[in-house]
DNA sequence: AACCCGAACAACCGCGGACTG
DNA sequence: TCAGTCCGCGGTTGTTCGGGT
């Protein structure tokens, strides 16, 4: 579908803001408050785009924006977020109050995936950069070589994997999912590394009072792909969320266990070894809001102020869900 | 002093979802 | 239902700056 240009490109400043345009900006809208980025400059008598007023706003500006480095809990809680949520900047802004979605994103690409890396860890993944192949493929790339699966939207398999790999039996059966195959059967060119999803489940157990399981399936044709499919590549991802309740309390005691030998894996720091009560991981994350917080034994039901309604469901970085399995698309939330 | 290079970060660009008529 | 519009997001690019040679 075809659209107009946002703005007059040929009357319109580019490049780094004057005072004097910062000024402006500032003066109108705390004048007239956000919004209507479109016709925002000429009432405020700039030469700019909408876009750009609304991003030098939003990422320098404003006045409740943090300055300065970020702090060492800010840093684990990034990685923390970027773990789960992949690169979300936007949701994992949400969660680090006075920071920016730019700012995290060039704080991770220019600090952070270099603190991964130092650690051994694969920054895309979050899995540990090891040596050894896959597969029985001696010719299989080590996984330092393997291109990102979740190149874009969609969360890291990290998390996916390594509860695969977790003594979690009755998930094990369903998450057998990703291999490196080699579509390549000519020995003479270079063999590129591919991660196929096959069309079945994976489960990823959160914390027991938020939801239990994240299904990551692929909801494209390739269902009949699998390791040795040849054909699916990696642009045929198309992974989907779905959340469900939390099960029993024993489950939910072993899920939170499995996400702390997890986070201990990656360095991270965890209760499990300090103490034998468990810390929910919306704790661990920093998220302490009380409705996110998982540590009391039995769900509560949750009142949004405002509204009438009381939720029975279960509540997960602000989303809601009922009893029912939870569709989750992450560019759906609404965080600010 | 001049040049090079990499780090840091501000800003741009294109795309897709939401909204509206 | 569909086309047009706006907004926000995430990837990328451009610019600045500091350190090393």
């Amino acid at each position: 579908m075809g659209r107009s240009p946002c703005c007059e490109k040929a009357h319109t400043n580019k490049g780094a803001w004057t005072k004097e345009e910062d000024d402006r900006l500032i003066a109108y809208i705390r004048a007239h408050g956000e919004g209507c980025w479109r016709s925002l400059p000429k009432a405020a008598g700039l030469l700019r785009c909408g876009k750009s007023c609304r991003l030098r706003w939003i990422n320098y500006l404003r006045p409740d924006l943090k300055r300065g480095n970020f702090t060492e809990e800010e840093d684990e809680l990034i990685i923390k977020l970027h773990s789960l949520l992949g690169n979300k900047w936007s949701l994992i802004a949400g969660r680090l109050p006075g920071r920016t979605d730019n700012e995290i994103k060039n704080y991770w690409n220019t600090h952070i995936r270099r603190k991964l890396l130092s650690r051994g860890i694969d920054p895309t993944t979050h899995r540990p950069i090891l040596n050894h192949t896959h597969n029985n493929n001696n010719n299989a790339p080590s996984s330092t070589d393997v291109k990102p699966c979740n190149n874009n939207n969609s969360i890291p398999s990290s998390a996916a994997q390594q509860l695969q790999e977790d003594h979690h039996p009755h998930h094990h059966q369903a998450v057998k999912t990703i291999c490196f195959s080699n579509n390549n059967t000519n020995n003479n060119e270079e063999r590129k590394p591919e991660v196929v999803m096959k069309r079945e489940e994976i489960i990823i157990p959160f914390d027991y009072h938020q939801p239990r399981e994240m299904l990551v399936r692929p909801s494209s044709s390739s269902s009949s792909s699998s390791c040795s499919d040849t054909t699916a590549t990696p642009d045929e991802l198309n992974l989907e969320l779905k959340i469900s309740p939390p099960c029993n309390f024993q489950e939910k005691v072993n899920i939170v266990r499995h996400q702390q030998d997890f986070m201990m894996l990656q360095g991270m720091p965890s209760s499990r070894s300090s103490t034998s009560t468990t810390m929910c991981f919306s704790c661990s994350l920093g998220i302490q809001n009380g409705k996110d917080c998982a540590c009391h034994h039995h769900p509560h039901p949750i009142h949004y102020p405002g509204t009438n309604k009381i939720n029975h469901g279960y509540d997960f970085l602000g989303l809601k869900s009922n009893n029912t399995v939870l569709n989750l698309d992450f560019r759906s939330l609404e965080m600010k």
